[in-house]
DNA sequence: TCCCTTATGTGTACATCGTACATTAGGTGA
DNA sequence: TCACCTAATGTACGATGTACACATAAGGGA
């Protein structure tokens, strides 16, 4: 057996290992690729790295896994192992606990929300699962199938957008070493001031000044789900 | 002046260009880069690329620009300078505008939405005023500067999401020279079909074979927008 | 006119990356 | 025991970002 990419990354995982003296699996590969990406970032992930954090020569992993496109995809579906999924609950409790419990994996998880293009759209099995998961929440409310999709594609895509910026935000402070929504303001402030300076933005200028909640990130994410998900109600009269 | 990052690009940028011999500038650096972006996508953007198109040797953008990430965010300003801003609506009406706005300026360069976590924070001027737009479209309802923010970022995040994906299947459709969703879904068919094959996924499963908007992205768009300013405008009670 | 300072672009070089390819070594069934 | 398959190795190549020392040309002061 060769890596190809016909056949498809999960088709040759269900496969069971054929073989002797496996120091390497999906599994290993997977974990220790995530070891890496939750300490140190996405841009530490490297096949060399790798390799070495599995004592095993640079090519290896090859075996597994086509390239490092199909690592990340390896590495997304292995983290969506620790999603908790809801239950039994309404459409409404199972989206936003849906879109908690992703910010939370997210959080987690920084590089989840840096990932290049491919590897966020892959089709993951646990990532079908969820896709499943919420369009069941919303089956049988007299939603027509695409609407049904719309729906979760809407909440999916704030829930995404807001972890991008937050987990930036969070992955810069790292990067600098700052612990801090202040420490960062204040490591942006030159430039901050620069802008300011030319007076173009007062209202921006009063936000700076007067806001109270710049770093209560939970809040702000709340607020703009909720907003979501009662004009999902509003709307589609469900 | 050699291109230290201790004063801001802007700062650096609004020093008249000081000298004699200009075969560059952050004008030329930013339309030659944005050009092979638009063509080639974020990937094809290399700085021995880009100093290729622009007939000159593999270190001279350095001279203006301090690195990639810089070039980067000297690319996002550039292009920000086509988006329209919205005037003399009221804040739904803009907030609106400024999102349609926005994923048309994004299908129009689709690397915009596969930025690095850098970029995507970067606090460039145009940017900066997009912000100081939108705040002030939500000035003056008695919001106060915490939810203002958190309504524009809200929306932000809901556009950006959205266009993550939109963008993301685009550039994978254009990558694989493919030119309709049914082309796409006809390359994607062995993969779904095996998933299909375990059964864990009827309602998705009866969402592909009912749903007639699959590839309508503008009115996927459309409807979790006019959801996300329902809700906004019922919540807040403006 | 000449030269000298200074902004501008060049050339070379290096570490690091993804991965192609040919090769070895270890375990199994006959 | 031996042939065979497969897991893992080793070597190598082209591409990337960028550091650093250098060449060069314009324009002003003598």
């Amino acid at each position: 057996m060769s890596t190809d990419k016909s056949t498809s990354l999960w088709e040759r995982l269900e496969r069971p290992a054929p073989a002797p003296r496996q120091l390497l699996s999906p599994q290993r590969i997977a974990t220790a690729a995530v070891a890496i990406a939750d300490a140190e970032g996405l841009e530490a992930i490297t096949m060399r790295r790798l390799a070495a954090e599995l004592s095993v020569a640079p090519m290896a992993p090859y075996r597994y896994v086509s390239g490092k496109d199909d690592l990340l995809e390896l590495m997304v579906d292995h983290v969506y192992a620790d999603l908790r999924l809801p239950d039994g609950l309404g459409w409404r409790e199972s989206l936003r606990a849906l879109a908690m419990s992703t910010r939370e994996l997210m959080l987690d998880h920084r590089w989840l929300a840096q990932l290049p293009p491919q590897a966020k759209l892959a089709l993951t099995p646990r990532r079908m699962a969820v896709a499943e998961k919420a369009l069941a929440a919303l089956d049988g409310l007299g939603l027509d199938a695409d609407t049904m999709m719309s729906v979760f594609r809407g909440v999916d895509a704030y829930v995404h957008g807001a972890m991008s910026y937050e987990s930036a935000v969070s992955a810069l402070m790292s990067e600098q070493s700052l612990s801090s929504g202040d420490e960062l303001r204040g490591e942006l402030a030159p430039l901050m001031t620069w802008h300011m300076r030319t007076g173009r933005y007062p209202t921006f200028q009063h936000y700076l000044r007067t806001a109270t909640r710049k770093d209560d990130a939970r809040w702000q994410f709340d607020l703009g789900l909720d907003c979501l998900l009662d004009g999902i109600a509003a709307r589609l009269d469900i």
